[in-house]
DNA sequence: GTTGTAAGATAGTGCCGGTATCCACGTTGT
DNA sequence: ACAACGTGGATACCGGCACTATCTTACAAC
């Protein structure tokens, strides 16, 4: 397929295609001619996932193309690429986080069994600054029982969510199908909690009227 | 106290303060001259608040605005204004779902019993969009089961959030505790999933040599 | 009084993710 | 054969956003 069909078929400008092979995000085509060349379901495929990571993860550009480099570097292990990933896709900037929340973290891991993080986990690493941040001036605090209680929960989400990956497809393809699902299931769960709060505190704070409005005194 | 010290305690720079009174998320202080006025501790904690949404959260100034002005309304009941924060905190940007995925979304709604979700929920709207998404051309999908099962957890951690809200403490700081804790707390959530896939997924694949490499081979 | 700094307003900056335009040429319909 | 269209490829440009810098005026503390 021309590169108009391909950002035809992905529902994408064709600009934006153009940007991302630019950019190298998006390997270049099959060339056939002096001005022609042809792209491949592989291209699709891989828009799709960039387009995914950019408008749900909100995944800067810059980054998309270390994930993309990943994804092509044959000589990476799946996790290896998937560790990758996962930092690049962490949200918010690099942050150092001081030592004695690091601790805290690193207490919670342990308690969880969690030896398979690396030390440099970019997650790690941004945990340790949230904590920092709740145990600062303000009115919240992470406790390591409230962390522990967190990553029992979010073991029993991870477990599953790796137990349900096909592990029967091929390397590109698996590696697209996590990626994908770890920042769109991410947000869906996320999506789900906050549907959680607006209905278990509504119970919890007195029904407002079956029409939908809301009393106005405070709760 | 003065501009510049509100500033220098929320660790703020002065101009970025000045922007924000100026774009109204702030109220202005109480003059005390034509060229003085005075900040008080309700200044500092709203301007700890902002930052926490904009920098942990990526909440836009706009919407932050909206949150502000949410938080000033004495009229509004406390869930009234957490319904109103929560739709805009959402991430992305408002977007139309089809009439099947929101079909999708509220047979989860129902299987949990969550009547208390309001039909416009912007987070209910968008589920429904990200299950559209993966509902389309793409590799993954979105089943009932996996949705509810998703759902349950985000049940347990939602009633446990709800429960452990300080509710003794004055509407303004009890308002700023879960506004602040809602996108903290969601973002210490979704590391530990992914320091979870990081584990799990590692223990499944095989165990990489202790000092940190990873083997080349394909999983 | 002199000096330092506050408040307030206005204009400018840097980055980011595109978008638009242009060009030379190959493909395609007739 | 020939003209019109659309292609790959390159370069320049744009709009939004979150700040940031500067400038003016005036008061407060010494």
């Amino acid at each position: 397929m021309l590169v108009s069909e391909l950002a035809e078929r992905a529902d994408v400008p064709l600009a934006t295609v153009k940007y991302y092979l630019r950019e190298g995000l998006l390997p270049a085509g099959e060339t056939t001619g002096p001005r022609r060349a042809e792209y491949d379901e592989c291209h699709l495929r891989r828009l799709r996932v960039l387009r995914m990571l950019r408008e749900v993860g909100g995944v800067s550009v810059t980054n998309l193309r270390l994930v993309a480099d990943a994804l092509d570097d044959e000589t990476r292990s799946v996790h290896d690429v998937m560790t990758l990933v996962a930092d690049v896709i962490a949200p918010g900037p690099t942050i150092e986080a001081d030592p004695e929340s690091l601790d805290v973290v690193d207490e919670v891991l342990g308690a969880m069994g969690w030896d398979g993080v690396r030390p440099q986990s970019m997650d790690r690493l941004r945990l340790a600054a949230l904590v920092s941040l709740l145990n600062g001036p303000g009115p919240l605090g992470a406790s390591i029982e409230v962390l522990t209680y967190y990553a029992g929960l979010a073991d029993q989400l991870a477990r599953a969510e790796v137990a349900l990956v096909d592990h029967t497809v091929e390397r590109s393809e698996l590696l697209e199908q996590m990626v994908t699902g770890s920042v769109v299931y991410g947000q869906v769960f996320e999506l789900l909690r906050q549907l959680g709060h607006e209905h278990h505190h509504q119970v919890r704070t007195g029904a407002p009227q079956p029409d939908g409005t809301v009393p106005t005194a405070h709760a």
